[in-house]
DNA sequence: GCTAAAATCACCCTTTTTGGGTGATCCTTC
DNA sequence: GAAGGATCACCCAAAAAGGGTGATTTTAGC
């Protein structure tokens, strides 16, 4: 027989809470087990829950969603995450998505969405609004009018990665002197005279 | 009056490009002004196209769709660009989103979604499916179970941007000599011995 | 085919940074 | 009160960085 999705709400609007708890029950193969208006109120139950895939709120009562998110995934390694909030910053973003939420929702998302993100993450896929996608495709975008050749890329690339010139120079089949020469040339263009000054700069602008 | 999104089709398949432009002519304020097979038959038209939306195929005779990319961001600065493609790699996901692509969406994608990723990356949102999504997400991931203290990953992530002891040491006031302490112990734990080393190594631990 | 930009290498020089060893003190947290 | 974490100290030699100045060869755009 098939499971059903176990499914767990961390959400401190009752009546939000209620509205998922009652859209998500009305899904056919997902079960909401439990859902509390705080994560402190949740974690002694989350075990015994065995969620599949948690609901978060950001902004709660104690511990926020971003706060609870490693030890939630300390307690249970293989629920999946979903963070639903108002918050769309990048900052807050790309926090939860380094701390490993599988999905980032905002609360504008329809009904529709917000059923298609759980039942994606439950598989282990990606689940985001279009305005968090926007954020971070926008992280990816280099600036395409860098004025660092290809072979100046590549080396400041390797410097911001920790290589020194002699292993840049092994690597690349060339001699330290021609590295060297790289190197003056890039710290002209980017008007810096060290390392950590060219990679800032370099990163900021996005030229790496 | 509102004018009609003007989108253009690059991609090779005829069945396909046909069927695109069928199904986004049959929105209400969709217009495909024109549908090519490859780029090297679009580029001398795409300035009089004038699109909004191009969607571009990666598999092409000639000129391929990632090397396009450029080339069209330069002429039409301004047109957003989806990309459209059966291939989903992180390697081609990461090229395209950083060339400036828009929107990644899988040749499997459903109508509506593609319909609906045309309007976002219109408005300078992002749009990508499911699967790309994850491949993004996972991309962001760290690894909650690294070795290294607070501090140890703060100075490690420090010297990951090229600032060196004495620079740490000023910023975090704290003596150069913890400095060396900190990033000693980092290298043990990490067994190695050198920055490179310690960087590459933490980067493919997604320890920082 | 010419010209400019890019990539390559050379040698001058001093200062800064690195990495290894070995040890000690002071917090905090369980 | 014990352990891990954060702090600082002094030994040392080797490596790397950065600034200046100039030359050659390759590649690419008009």
């Amino acid at each position: 027989m098939n499971q059903s999705l176990r499914i767990v709400l961390i959400e401190d609007d009752d009546i939000l809470r209620m509205g998922y708890e009652s859209l998500l029950n009305d899904v056919e193969d997902f079960a909401v087990v439990n859902s509390y208006a705080s994560y402190d109120l949740a974690k002694k139950h989350l075990e015994t829950d065995q969620p599949d895939v948690i609901l978060l709120d950001i902004q709660m009562p104690g511990t926020n969603g971003l706060q609870a998110l490693p030890f939630i995934k300390k307690t249970l390694p293989n629920a999946h995450i979903i963070i639903l909030t108002v918050f769309d910053s990048p900052e807050l973003v790309f926090e939860a998505l380094t701390m490993g939420a599988g999905g980032y929702l905002t609360k504008n998302s329809s009904a529709a969405k917000i059923i298609d993100a759980v039942r994606e993450v439950s598989t282990g896929g990606g689940a985001m609004s279009t305005n968090v996608a926007r954020i971070v495709m926008h992280s990816f975008q280099k600036n395409l009018n860098s004025p660092l050749t290809k072979r100046e890329t590549e080396i400041l690339d390797r410097i911001a990665n920790g290589q020194t010139k002699p292993q840049i120079a092994n690597d690349l089949f060339i001699d330290q002197e021609t590295v060297r020469s790289h190197v003056k040339n890039i710290y002209i263009k980017l008007d810096v005279n060290s390392k950590a000054e060219a990679i800032k700069t370099a990163k900021e602008k996005r030229f790496i």
